[in-house]
DNA sequence: AAAAAGCACAACCGCGATCCT
DNA sequence: AAGGATCGCGGTTGTGCTTTT
């Protein structure tokens, strides 16, 4: 049976031969693509349009990395999925080089299994059961592990109290820093604002402090994602932070943070429980290694509000949820946010076969 | 040495989205 | 506006190589 595209046609299935790439290399580095339908006549081929397509996407594209994959292509792929879930072509996009099948299989095969080693659920990166938990404490690495996220932000106050400006900063290389700035108020798209108030009519957004202006800031990257099936419980979806429903917590002592991938797997009670009540502000360490410019006053004066919205969503109202369900927020804006500044280096953003889509 | 199991990766399939007539 | 063609994506299967028994 071959596919409703060529099914009148006799297709070869299967591996492709040496010679059979060498006709599609040829046809298309001398007339291109096309219609994709017509390429297997036009080539020679006895292969149905939609193979070929695949072949050259994945294989013999010129511009394709092949060889396995480095660490900080691993992070990064961790870091991405965390916040897209299995998307692999938008995954893929943050790795110059490589297919979105590439990026699966390697997941698949590989990186599923480190996280689950890890004591980390694959789908949500959140930590498994109670017991994989501690057998994770006693691992060598499991203190003091150096944050290895390809991300580092740090969040500034404009004059604008409402717009803090989170920053992305692409790790080492800090005399090269891309500043990404995101203003909260890109958040706050009428189709979604909404959905981010209060009973009282507040925007989240407007009586946050800071830090937990960035705890929604991510929430929001999560939830507007898509991660299927997110209903903000915490085994649910990809969640930076680890945040598990709002704001209710966001700071983290890195100590707490214990493998090598960063900022995923957390000591769940120091990131839910008392141990937060022992974390020192000053030292401004978070997970994913969050600097703040704190305003007193302000922080002070959103105390009560904040309270309010916890309340608010300790009593079953699920803000992720909702925020997935009735925004039509377009998440390509944290593309259009993260892809040009070439944050995860080697990126070139004219290149058409590495961000055209 | 041979069979079985495990693994990585290439390729296929089905479906939804988009384009075109 | 409707319907068919095409594209692009994610999940799944197939294939061949390596390791284990």
């Amino acid at each position: 049976m071959g596919h409703h595209c060529c099914s009148k046609q006799k297709v070869k299935r299967g591996l492709w031969s040496p010679e059979e790439d060498e006709k599609l290399i040829r046809h298309i580095t001398t007339h291109g693509h096309g219609c994709w339908s017509s390429v297997p006549k036009l080539a020679g081929l006895q292969r149905c349009g939609k193979s070929c397509r695949l072949r050259w996407i994945n294989y013999l594209r010129p511009d394709l990395k092949r060889g396995t994959f480095t660490e900080q292509e691993e992070r990064i792929i961790i870091d991405v999925h965390r916040i897209l879930g299995n998307r692999w072509a938008q995954i893929a996009k943050h790795l110059p080089g490589r297919t979105d099948n590439e990026v699966k299989n390697f997941w698949n095969s590989c990186i599923k299994k480190k996280l689950i080693a890890q004591g980390l659920d694959p789908n949500t990166h959140n930590l498994l059961s109670s017991s994989n938990r501690t057998a994770n404490k006693v691992l060598p690495h499991t203190h003091h592990q150096q944050n290895t996220s390809v991300f580092s932000i740090t969040t500034s106050q404009t004059n604008d109290m409402k717009t803090p400006l989170v920053t992305l900063v692409p790790p080492s290389d800090t005399n090269s820093i891309n500043h990404i700035p995101i203003s909260l108020h890109e958040y706050q798209s009428p189709s979604f604002a909404p959905t981010t108030r209060n009973q009282s009519g507040h925007s989240l957004m407007e009586f946050a402090n800071s830090t937990d202006h960035l705890s929604h800031t991510f929430l929001m990257l999560s939830r507007q994602y898509g991660t299927k099936g997110c209903t903000g419980s915490e085994t649910d979806g990809p969640m930076p932070f680890g945040t598990r429903s709002s704001m209710e917590t966001t700071t983290v002592p890195s100590s707490s943070m214990n493998n090598v991938y960063g900022f995923g797997c957390i000591d769940e009670n120091s990131m839910w429980g008392s141990d937060l009540e022992h974390f020192d502000p000053t030292r401004g360490e978070m997970v994913m290694q969050i600097q703040e410019q704190q305003h007193p006053q302000q922080e002070k004066g959103c105390e009560g509000e904040a309270d309010k919205v916890n309340e608010s969503i300790s009593s079953g109202q699920n803000m992720g949820t909702s925020l997935m369900e009735s925004s039509n927020f377009d998440f390509e804006f944290v593309e259009s946010a993260l892809l040009p500044c070439g944050m995860y280096c080697n990126v070139n953003p004219m290149d058409p076969l590495a961000w055209d889509c």
